[in-house]
DNA sequence: ATTGAAACTGGATTAGC
DNA sequence: GCTAATCCAGTTTCAAT
């Protein structure tokens, strides 16, 4: 990934939907050059792919909330992704250092919704504990920067 | 936000640089009503923008982590802004219920990057704790779906 | 108030270099 | 990587509902 990808996707991270004129005008580059860039990077995946941002509490998501997940024992990688890749609500899911083993982002509609949701993370037999910390307030939330 | 809203959306957080006649075809408007309500949308803030999905690690952003934030006192969701605004490694914050009054993720080059933001923050007058977990593998990341 | 059709503009894409 | 040619999407206008 040289430098001109990095500023390329600098200006895709602000504006996913730049055209790819814009976009060379901004790297000194072709139009053509930059699709195909930007064509290269998806195919080796380091683009994984375009989305819009939301506004969360429009679409119905009131709640958001971390879970801390205890396990008894390890837990892989390919395990969590099987037991939480199934829930819609869970939007990430890390395994990290510290006491938990795993935290758990979820958005859902409601209050009962992540009652709900944390309560069947229960019931998967090597989850020992959870820990939730509900969203109060979103106060920053963007995309990471290059420069 | 009507259905059809819905489902527009729907469609562009699985591809956000779908074109208007697509998402028309598979909701049943032509191109021209889908820009004008995806225009809406973004006139309204329902729609805070458009970015790419790229591999962090692709993007020398080796380490993520999460730091929960321990304050002397209260500390207001302003206050919170202006204090981890300019760093741009910081890419969200969160006050959340529970032990920390907030929790902030970070996107760094290298564990020593981590080290210095961390401290940066300790520097702070209201922060009195802060407690880091160091991301060892992101399972799941993928934006909330409407289905 | 919101839509669809048509016309126009300009970007996306392909072919050739 | 660029240019040129083609195609198609984005955008605006306008009439209709």
């Amino acid at each position: 990934m040289d430098q001109t990808n990095r500023e390329i996707v600098s200006i895709l991270l602000r504006d996913g939907r730049a055209s790819f004129a814009e976009i060379g005008d901004a790297v000194g580059l072709s139009a053509t050059a930059v699709k195909r860039r930007v064509d290269r990077m998806q195919a080796r995946g380091e683009i994984s792919g375009f989305t819009v941002r939301v506004a969360p509490e429009e679409l119905g998501w009131g709640i958001e909330a971390y879970v801390e997940i205890f396990c008894r024992g390890n837990i892989s990688p390919a395990a969590l992704e099987r037991d939480f890749g199934p829930i819609p609500e869970v939007v990430r899911v890390d395994t990290v250092t510290g006491e938990a083993d795993a935290l758990v982002q979820i958005m859902a509609g409601s209050m009962s919704d992540v009652e709900r949701i944390v309560e069947s993370f229960r019931v998967n037999a090597r989850v020992d504990k959870t820990r939730t910390a509900i969203v109060m307030s979103r106060v920053i939330d963007r995309p990471a920067r290059l420069d």
